[in-house]
DNA sequence: GATCGTGTGGAAAGCGGTTACGTTGTAACC
DNA sequence: GGTTACAACGTAACCGCTTTCCACACGATC
């Protein structure tokens, strides 16, 4: 491929001055530059970045790590974040730590070694760590991390205290919440809070069911869920955590003859595609990822850029009504 | 951070030998060696990816190019592909060309620059342009191009004769196939052609209803069921080339009052996991995705060996048989 | 006419590695 | 004793680009 040296030769100027007019700084004419121009078109030129990243102590990517990537709600998030980054010039490195530990710190060290402009860790189950040693800012989306340089979250409280709200006003009286794993603390646990408060508050039977990492990690409840509801024939309101528990549980119901939203209602999170996509249509509690991509993206840049960047940054949700209610 | 000359200093030796026993070549004694790890331990030292590269000549990086994340397609492509890669110590930078012409162009040359390893292009209607320039291979998946390295694909043609037996097996006398974008030749498109050949062969009668590119970036499709629906009340078998189709035929047969799998059975294509999230499950040809990425990563690193690669590869569908049949 | 600012472009030192080649010490061999 | 082979490590060029410092021409200024 050709080089700045070979457009140098091309144009009998040295790579200083083609550097110079590549990056358009300094005094150049205009002759030179069209000059300049013309040789890079005809040489084909494609700077190299890697050089350029060496030479600038500094990479225009972004590391990106999920614990799924075909979990829809972290493929649209993914799909977010490349769309904000794409805008600033960045580029996006993607991680699938598959819910593993040792994976995790592989993929923050390749990060690290790659020399990225910072790193977006997303949700994620595995403990927290000591992530020292790492030199560039690390966002965080829905997840606790002690040392982080940002997180970015949703209101899950108040995603738990709408969903219960709305499944009371439905007329529900016996409530059951499919919540996240128990294992590690996780922002996504306020969504139990704020759902417990409202059940509480208006005197309403509710229970919460906790998944099991080795669910979430095959992404597969309907065992659990079809237990669940043979052991709480009562149950009329279910508050899942995920839209995709939802649609698991609304095939579970079909399978038990049990008529959505007549005889249960449910309330997913996330309001992701799937959730528009079942039969019925999942009510949900809207996450506005694409909002938390964005700041995710400012924030890490800002950071990147030395500036102090708000530690927590939490944003609202809002219930969408569809069918399940 | 600490460099490889800082290891040095504090072995006091020279950036070559350190060098050496990182890339663990030529002859080093065993306590130069447990110098330099202790003293690489202690600084916390990370190896330069982006200076080794430069060096080097060459990433260990894939550009994958999709036209959508959030599509469950491409969701559990991409997350095949990361997976492959990481088993090969390979890292991949995602982008999403939306099906934008012009921003698959600019990827393109983004690869280039960022001297990828290669690039595996996935599907997308843009049309087939002259990708010349790019001194990387070109591994397509589920696309015609040219001028690429490589081409992976499943066989199509045999997933549309496996889709139309089976809807005739179950007793349909009047299919329709919902079919993908009609401006650009793709693969897929054999789909409708196998489909065709055995409903000509067993003179059933059917329908090929093409979709639009407008509705395939968006991703909806309702309306235009409903349209084909009320057209054709005499239906009773749907082949829809993707299994996110088939779920909105699946809605959409729910509003209209439709049974399935009782008045119209559907089949879908791909078996991705929102094949089996609604209800009723989705009967499907199932596309093995595992292995088409295995394959393309196979094949391009292979390809960036320098050696010579089958050009076309082409791997076998299979019946899924769940609930909408 | 000496001084100065301004526009233009060259020279060279990095950035952090890799690697071909050279040097030295030591043991084996005829 | 001299040649040879090999182990162990150093020297220095290079990858492609950025950036600081310098050099020079030219017109304006005092």
């Amino acid at each position: 491929m050709a080089t700045l040296k070979d457009v140098a030769k091309e144009t009998g100027l040295t790579v200083s001055t083609v550097s110079r007019v590549l990056n358009n700084r300094g005094y150049i004419s205009e002759e030179t530059r069209q000059r300049v121009y013309s040789a890079m078109k005809k040489l084909n030129y494609q700077p190299n970045e890697v050089a350029r990243s060496l030479s600038k102590q500094t990479t225009n990517t972004i590391g990106v790590i999920v614990p799924h990537i075909r979990h829809p709600y972290f493929a649209e998030l993914i799909s977010n974040l490349e769309n904000e980054a794409y805008q600033r010039q960045y580029k996006i490195l993607l991680f699938n730590s598959q819910e593993k530990n040792e994976r995790e710190w592989e993929y923050l060290e390749m990060c690290s070694s790659n020399r990225v402009a910072g790193i977006i860790l997303c949700s994620g189950t595995v403990g927290v760590e000591e992530f020292q040693g790492l030199n560039v800012p690390l966002i965080t989306i829905e997840r606790n991390l002690e040392n982080g340089t940002a997180a970015v979250e949703c209101d899950n409280y108040q995603g738990g205290m709408l969903a219960a709200k709305h499944l009371i006003e439905k007329g529900c009286q016996h409530l059951i919440h499919f919540s996240g794993v128990r294992e590690t603390a996780m922002p996504a646990d306020a969504r139990a809070l704020g759902f417990r408060k409202v059940c509480e508050d208006g005197g309403i039977d509710f229970k919460d069911m906790a998944t099991s990492a080795a669910q979430y990690n095959h992404l597969e409840y309907h065992e659990a869920i079809e237990l669940v509801l043979r052991e709480n024939p009562e149950t009329d309101g279910i508050f899942a955590s995920s839209d995709f528990i939802a649609a698991q549980i609304l095939q579970v119901c079909y399978r038990m003859k049990i008529r959505v939203p007549e005889q249960i209602k449910i309330v997913g999170f996330d309001d992701v595609n799937i959730a528009s996509l079942t039969t019925p249509q999942i009510t949900t509690i809207h996450q506005p990822i694409k909002e938390m991509a964005k700041i995710s993206v400012e924030l890490l840049i800002d950071a990147q850029a030395g500036n102090i960047v708000p530690s927590r940054t939490m944003l609202p949700v809002s219930l969408v009504v569809r069918e399940t209610t």
